[in-house]
DNA sequence: CCGAACTTTCACGTAAACGGCAATGTTGCG
DNA sequence: CGCAACATTGCCGTTTACGTGAAAGTTCGG
C-alpha cells in the first residue's frame, strides 16, 4: 500500500486539506472564509503553508454549521464572530502575561459573545418552530377532513352529517352532498 | 390625498405588488420564484396580469420563510413543495367532482407532504439545537474559568488552588502560578 | 537529492438569486 | 378618452460563494 502523506509529523497542526476533509468542505472554501475574515490559521509553515490547530477546526466546524444548518451568509457569520478572530489570537498571549482583572474582562467578553450567538440561533429556531406549528395545524385540518370523509363513506348519513357540521364549510360542497355509497372497499 | 389604486375592486384577488408587500418581498422575486416552478398564480387578468388568491399568499409566505428563516435554496424548496403546485390546481377541480375515495387519496397525499415538510424543518431545528448546546457548553466552561479567576483574585490562596484543580490544565500556566496579590480592587 | 503530492497566490469562470433597465401593454380614476 | 400608475416579457448587470486552472514553490519518503 502506498502510504498517504499525512500530518506534519511532530506538531499537532494540520494542513488545509485535512481540516477541510474533517469539516466536510474544500480547501478553497476554507481559504475563502479566511479571505472574508472569518478566521486566521494558527500558524504558517516555513514555506507559508497554512497550519491549523484544534480551536481552528472547532471554529471552522462552527462556521460550516452556521452556513449549512442555519443558512447564515458569510457576512452574518462574520458579524457573529465579530473581531473574535483578531482578539482571540492577540489576547491569547496577552492572557498568559497580564493581570487577573484583564483576563477576567476577556473571559467575560467571550462568554457574552457566546451568549449572543446562542440568542441568534434560538431566534432562528423560534422562527422554524413557528413554521412547524403552522404546518402541523395544516396537517390537523387535513386529517379532520380525512376523518370526515371516511365517516361519510363508511358510516351512516347521520354520522357523515355530524362530521360535516364539525368542519363547517371547508370543502366547498359544489355537488350534491349525499354519498353514492358505491366504493367502500 | 391622492388615492392609491389598490385591489382589482370586485374580486378577492391581489396583484403582484400587493402580495409582494404582504410577504415582504419584491415583485421581481415573486416572478422569479414562479419562473423556478415554486408556484403558479391563481389566475391572470384580461391583460395577463398575475392574480393571486389567499392560498397563493400563504404559499408565498411559506416559501419566504423557508428561504429567510430556514435558509433553504429555491431548489430545495421546489423539492419540498414538489409537484404540489401542479397537483393542487389540477386536483382542486377534480376534488369537487370525483368520488370520495379519490378525494381521500388526495387528502392523504397532502397530509403526507405536510408531514414531510415538518420532518425537514425539525431536522434543521435539531442541528441548530446541537449548535446551541455546543455553544452553551462553551459558555459554561468560560463561566467556570471566570469563577476560578474571581476566586483567585478575591479569596485565599487555598481557594484559588482548589479552583485551579477543578479546571485542571485548561489555561496553560506559562508563568509562575502563585498570585502576586497586587491588584485586588 | 528527486519526484509525487501538496500548497501558495492570481486570475478568470460560474450558478443562484435576484436588481434594474427598456419597450410595450393594461387598469382605472377623472 | 387620457394619462398616471402599474404590469409584462426580455435582457443584461451584480453579488455571493465558491470552482477551476495556471504557474511556481514546499514537503518529505525513498
Amino acid at each position: 500500500m502506498t502510504e498517504t502523506k499525512t500530518t506534519p509529523a511532530t506538531t499537532g497542526l494540520l494542513r488545509i486539506q485535512e481540516v477541510a476533509a474533517q469539516i466536510g468542505a474544500t480547501p478553497r472554501s476554507v481559504r475563502y472564509w479566511e479571505e472574508q475574515g472569518l478566521l486566521t490559521p494558527a500558524a504558517r509553515s516555513d514555506g507559508d503553508y497554512r497550519l491549523y490547530d484544534t480551536t481552528d477546526v472547532e471554529r471552522l466546524r462552527f462556521i460550516k454549521g452556521l452556513r449549512d444548518d442555519a443558512g447564515f451568509s458569510l457576512a452574518e457569520i462574520a458579524q457573529l464572530l465579530e473581531d473574535e478572530v483578531a482578539r482571540e489570537r492577540g489576547h491569547e498571549a496577552y492572557h498568559a502575561t497580564t493581570d487577573p482583572s484583564e483576563r477576567l474582562q476577556i473571559l467575560r467578553d467571550r462568554a457574552a459573545r457566546y451568549e449572543h450567538q446562542i440568542q441568534m440561533l434560538q431566534t432562528k429556531i423560534g422562527r422554524l418552530q413557528t413554521m412547524v406549528d403552522e404546518t402541523e395545524a395544516r396537517v390537523t385540518r387535513e386529517k379532520a377532513k380525512i376523518a370526515a370523509l371516511t365517516a361519510e363513506m363508511a358510516g351512516s348519513a347521520g354520522a357523515a352529517l355530524k362530521a360535516e357540521i364539525a368542519l363547517k364549510a371547508e370543502i366547498a360542497p359544489k355537488a350534491g352532498a349525499t354519498p353514492t355509497r358505491e366504493a367502500v372497499g
